[in-house]
DNA sequence: AATACGTGCGCACTCGATTGAGCATTAACA
DNA sequence: TGTTAATGCTCAATCGAGTGCGCACGTATT
């Protein structure tokens, strides 16, 4: 163990208490009336020795350890390890740790680890839910847990959010397509049982509306945010007899998918085909493809959901007047971007 | 606080001492003769009431948390992102959870977070190291405190590690330009403090002698692991009088930043221009160009540095058997993957 | 009847910190 | 000189679990 020097070695090689050097370290020697040369003596031995409390017994004493946690669909995808990248340094600005998980989409896994991260102190949770079922929520609500909800949101359930507007980003998204001359866009979306997919089909379905565009089961392919996913989409729209014009995917990994099955087809009509897509990355730039992307904020999403979150945990004693605030509701907007146009 | 129930609360409820419910919990019902019937009683009741125990209280008591940390340069590089998607699930499989940190290649931060993970009574650690300096490894080596490096080496220190054979990997990626024709490889290099990027340095020298061709400084930039360093790489390339015929990328972000400037430069000849990078990303399939790149197996990575911590972790009393076991060194191999070729 | 042993479980201490209550000592005041 | 107050610090309980030691009871043995 590398954890070795104590409070009580401090206080017993200077001739003091505990006590006094715990409120010397804590820096309320004033608040208690410590001699300023004992408080000196104490916080010089403690660089000295290079002490580090432990924040296992300070949690465990406090209730409080300084701990959030983040529970993503799968820390993999850049748009989750963008948010972790920006929550983590965030949080870490404040003195807080974040300890990840991944459900992986599995509710099931989701309330396992929602329990694991209470049991291990953490003092609030950052969650992507895999939904459809957030009675776990709801009861961490009910129990004034802190927690904040991201990329996805429960009509039903009014919390702390923070998401970006999935249908309008979608729409214009789709826009962009119409106003290309795109009259066949398809559709490839995601987990349907998350906001997030759903808002950004409705979004689809707004745009082809305000372009007098039909709407076309069969052009559309609803299944989860994979890339075999956007494989099996891609598909499917190979097999049509009157093929899309222009292709929407509901996300990073679709689009991939959905390209790498489009890359072994023939090349007319399908080489040229214009996507839009939900999440940029680097690529995008040097693809050679006539692509628009809906940028997501994952900086500001991440680094906005540690904010709301400890916004409520630090506000007051745990338990009571943090409930009593309103939710908010934080809805980003994402960034348009446009390659090969 | 979601976190109610407690042992005493069992115990009080049933009217059995917490001694005798903690020893059933913990499955030691037996060792200790506790009824049976007493036993099921408890077991009952735990589940009834969905008793989580508090990992603060226990991991103080047992100085074992049950958690590992993982300090990377930059979570939100997919290389480290996949990493930590395998530690994580490999880690939870056997109870244990994961904090994640950014040290942004600083030594500093570096070893705040070192000391930050062990006061939170992580049982061990998982560190890409900055280096140069590895002093606050060493010590913790000392101490007998388990921590496996990853991605990165030092010859001097003896310890578990987990790291691809870059210099192999290089060679043979500069191997496959020189095979293609290539005469004058350039070489746009990473942060040289960490042994990846002399490596990989090496491996480039060893494949240009090997294929008879001159190492020519002004075709090598050294910098850091950064896109912006790859743009500036590509900035230098396209000032030479006599351009490279072929390029080789330390990383991802290299890579990227590489293609990103060489997109706006004119066509001949740096459109066509061979590639070779470490690191594979899914849109190189459809990129179009002539890539060459070797796919480092971040889910081996990460799965079995959490095994070789665990092992250590998990092997006997703390303290004293496990720095005696010899040390792991784990060189993985890479898969070089053809595109456009 | 006295000793011995097995069974089933509880007491009380411990981990390392925080915290309300309280106790000497000296200074200030009537 | 006695009372009060400020100063500077300590005592001991506490958070929730884990654990060495030992106690009471019943049965078997001599």
């Amino acid at each position: 163990m590398a954890q070795r020097i104590r409070m009580a070695d401090i206080a017993s090689k200077l001739g003091v208490s505990r006590t006094t050097v715990s409120r010397v370290l804590s820096g309320k020697s004033v608040a208690f009336r410590i001699a300023p040369e004992t408080a000196e003596r104490i916080l010089k031995e403690a660089e000295k020795v290079g002490y580090q409390p432990s924040q296992l017994a300070r949690g465990l004493r406090t209730a409080f350890s300084r701990t959030l946690g983040l529970l993503v669909s799968d820390i993999s995808n850049p748009f989750f390890a963008n948010i972790a990248w920006a929550a983590e340094q965030a949080a870490e600005q404040q003195g807080f740790a974040v300890i990840v998980g991944s459900s992986g989409e599995d509710l099931k896994r989701e309330r396992a680890y929602v329990n694991n991260l209470i049991s291990r102190g953490a003092d609030g949770l950052i969650v992507a839910p895999a939904g459809p079922d957030y009675e776990h929520l709801a009861e961490l609500q009910r129990d004034g847990y802190p927690f904040v909800t991201l990329d996805r949101v429960f009509e039903d359930l009014d919390c702390d959010w923070v998401a970006v507007d999935n249908q309008g980003a979608a729409r214009g998204l789709c826009e962009v397509l119409a106003e290309r001359g795109c009259k066949r866009i398809a559709f490839l979306g995601g987990r349907m049982e998350t906001s997030t997919a759903r808002l950004r089909l409705e979004g689809y379905r707004a745009a082809l509306r305000g372009a007098g565009l039909a709407f076309d089961q069969t052009r559309v392919h609803l299944s989860d945010f994979s890339v075999e996913s956007g494989r099996r989409g891609a598909e499917q729209l190979l097999k049509l007899p009157v093929p899309p014009d222009g292709i929407f995917c509901a996300n990073n990994k679709i689009l991939f998918g959905c390209l790498d099955r489009l890359a072994s087809a023939p090349k007319e009509p399908w080489a040229a085909l214009p996507i839009a897509s939900f999440d940029e990355t680097p690529f995008m730039k040097v693809l050679g493809r006539t692509l628009v992307v809906a940028a997501q904020p994952e900086h500001k999403i991440g680094a906005r959901a540690v904010e709301l979150l400890l916004k409520r945990i630090l506000s007051g004693p745990p338990g009571s007047p943090r409930m009593n605030k309103p939710y908010t509701h934080d809805l980003l907007q994402t960034e348009q971007k446009k390659f090969g146009f």
